[in-house]
DNA sequence: GTCAATTCTCAGGATTCTCCCAGCAAGAGG
DNA sequence: CCTCTTGCTGGGAGAATCCTGAGAATTGAC
């Protein structure tokens, strides 16, 4: 649970209610300042009053297309970056071609772990954040993981990781010590309109044992009926 | 001692009045203000006047689902903790994004005791209640559990508990000193539905021994003909 | 296109948990 | 002391949960 710091302003910008409800409630959970809007004119004035650090911009919007919105708002001065949000259909080279400076894409659907931390980064890399070096590692006990160079490390270590398990073993640092539900796991740390059974939660964490927890201590419990959690064993049990 | 919570608002939705009077007679009972909506609509005129800090909703509504009435909500800019109720069956397809932003759900049937522990906790991650690091445990003597890491130790010694035997125990702490009656603990700590006798409790009372009472002095007490009590023995009875 | 990595489903097996029963132990009261 | 009631606990059947290997489906790279 994070719990940063200074309230970033970010505007989310998406005509699917569902999807900005669900990104703005995971954003205004981890700390966010969040507003929305519909509409690429709505997004402009609001922008102008609400003076957003990042936008989250879908590029597919009703009346105008999210470039001609970004193009707009930052005519206006201001200094703001910009998360854009694509369906996966082949725009995507389009898109990685229109990012310019320290903005961002994502494909949809994306996961919610993901999305907050590619904005995180995005943050940090127009300087709204400050970034001591150690702010980009997350660490328990001799378990790893670098932010900016996507490595995570047991014991010194480099570890192989897959796309989800990277993500899998972010969220659990991220919880370290707490217990997370397969469902909590699975709603973050999945893309949002998966609508498989939890039970690839269990494989993945077989997975990541078979990697993280070839080392000794094993990190990774399972607290049965109840989730997952990261811990460090004590000597009294 | 009585922990009357500070007189939290809760919205309890559901459209089978049998559960939302279980629910909302438990809730008042620990110290929560409580109203109850059937229908979405309903749900929705309440919360506007009403302000709860969290609502208890079902998915399933006559007039609407709960996705819809949470979102129309939390539209309204009200900053609220769900907690949904979902059958045990229709879930699978509809389950996903229930654990964001804080929230949680649970699946009909439930215990009221966990009912109570899982809304305490999502008050406590929505903010509402401050919580202190130590907040999230419950102690008696040398007995201690962690709702955070579903730690119970006695004398620093973990123990390793069953879902229900840690049921029971956090039952037990947090009515700690005061007699409660086999049939409490088997409404309050059982799911709702449970048709058996209440003879279960005397079972898991003596599993708990065996887990709890193999350190001295013994804390759990028979009373008989009554219940069951938590007690320091040196104490005048 | 092919190939490799990754994601996801599924099912068998191992383990743990729940619950009931039955026989025994421990009060209470005469 | 005897009897009746209540509580304790070991045993065990069946259910629930979790782990893991195998392979199908998908994706991405070349």
């Amino acid at each position: 649970m994070t719990k940063p710091s200074t309230g970033q302003r970010i505007l989310v910008v998406d005509d699917e209610a569902s999807i900005s409800d669900l990104i703005s409630t995971s954003l205004r959970f981890v700390g966010f300042e969040v507003r929305t809007a519909a509409t690429g004119s709505q997004a402009l004035s609001v922008a102008e009053e609400f003076k957003p650090h990042a936008i989250i911009l879908d590029v597919m919007l009703p009346d105008q297309d999210g470039f001609e919105v970004c193009r707009q708002i930052r005519n206006e001065g201001a200094q703001v970056g910009v998360l854009f949000l694509t369906a996966k259909d082949g725009m995507e080279d389009k898109v990685a071609g229109l990012t310019i400076g320290g903005d961002d894409y994502m494909t949809k659907p994306f996961s919610l772990e993901e999305l907050v931390a590619r904005l995180r980064a995005l943050l940090r890399r127009i300087g709204v954040v400050e970034m001591d070096h150690d702010d980009e590692k997350i660490r328990f006990a001799d378990l790893e993981l670098d932010e900016a160079t996507h490595e995570v490390r047991r014991a010194g270590n480099l570890l192989d990781l897959s796309p989800t398990e990277f993500l899998l073993t972010r969220y659990l640092l991220i919880n370290s010590d707490r217990v997370v539900s397969k469902s909590q796991i699975l709603d973050h740390v999945w893309e949002y309109d998966f609508r498989g059974d939890a039970g690839i939660v269990e494989t993945y964490i077989s997975y990541l044992r078979k990697k993280i927890d070839i080392y000794e201590p094993p990190l990774i419990h399972t607290v049965r009926g109840v989730g997952y959690r990261l811990r460090i064993p004590s000597e009294k049990q």
